[in-house]
DNA sequence: CCCATTGGTCAAGCTGCTTGACTTTTTGAT
DNA sequence: ATCAAAAAGTCAAGCAGCTTGACCAATGGG
């Protein structure tokens, strides 16, 4: 049976489970083990910017409701915080606390870690023409947990 | 905030969940709207040689109890058959029905529509490539739906 | 000025997975 | 040959994380 295609996408999706266990192997053994992958999708959204709850569900792909549970189990954790929205009575802004920006730049160092181990196999063109090529042809939309 | 790690990995969730969106649509699109991305990789597995329900456990990363489940709705759609392993009483072989072959050509088919799309992105060449890093960097294990 | 739209929450429900307990068959060590 | 331990699979119950549905408060275009 011929199904190289579907392999070349097993491929793609091997390597993007490899980057999350990865990232969420090294953040939880950084002292942050109460955070799940998808936590990650919050942090790196507010990171690039303070966001509603509306903004981050429609990031992740998700109802309005299951962002609002996310930012929930977050606040309980101090990891956000909910702030009301000077600009608009009934939004609020979620931030980051001291601790939430901590969770996100060890995240980001455990990425760091995995890509330079990417850089050692492949090394370092490789691995920038591989992210410029995936660049391109990932779709920019929803960024939620693949199913 | 220097996320740019975190971007990295985020390129290549994104390229994971375009290629998973992707054949899932078009499977869909041709006749199997009873499937679940996760189904894949059930047939991808039987596809690469008949396996039993423990086999497909490991394979995709969760219990045996999860994967029986799997193959009891796929059986009741008429996908796969459950057949007793002649060599080991215990066993049973999880076997593609005609229907579950066709279901695996028509998600072949899909990826190679996607990995087509890519072709024109980015040329054969860098497509080749870019396939032939991920393989190299990607982890053989698991194959589970990621979070 | 009003009413359709938008941001957000509360409540209830469902799906897909987990843990736990069990049966049957195989394996392997004595 | 025997018998304990391991392995294949199933049944049952529980739970986590999401959904749909109903709702309130604030906004803003006509």
């Amino acid at each position: 049976m011929e199904t190289e295609n579907l392999a070349l996408a097993v491929v793609v999706l091997a390597a993007a489970r490899g980057l999350v266990d990865g990232i969420d192997a090294r953040t939880r053994a950084a002292g942050f083990d109460d955070l799940r992958p998808a936590h990650g999708f919050v942090f790196a959204r507010i990171a690039a910017g303070d966001a509603g709850i509306s903004e981050l569900a429609a990031h992740m792909g998700v109802t309005k409701q299951a962002a609002s549970q996310l930012v929930d189990e977050l606040s309980r954790k101090g990891y956000v915080r909910r702030e009301p929205d000077p600009r608009d009575g009934r939004a609020k802004i979620v931030t980051l606390t001291a601790r939430g920006v901590a969770a996100t730049r060890a995240a980001d160092q455990a990425a760091a870690e995995l890509v330079g181990q990417w850089r050692q196999t492949l090394g370092a063109e490789a691995v920038g023409t591989l992210l410029d090529s995936l660049g391109r042809v990932a779709p920019a939309g929803r960024l939620r947990p693949i199913w």
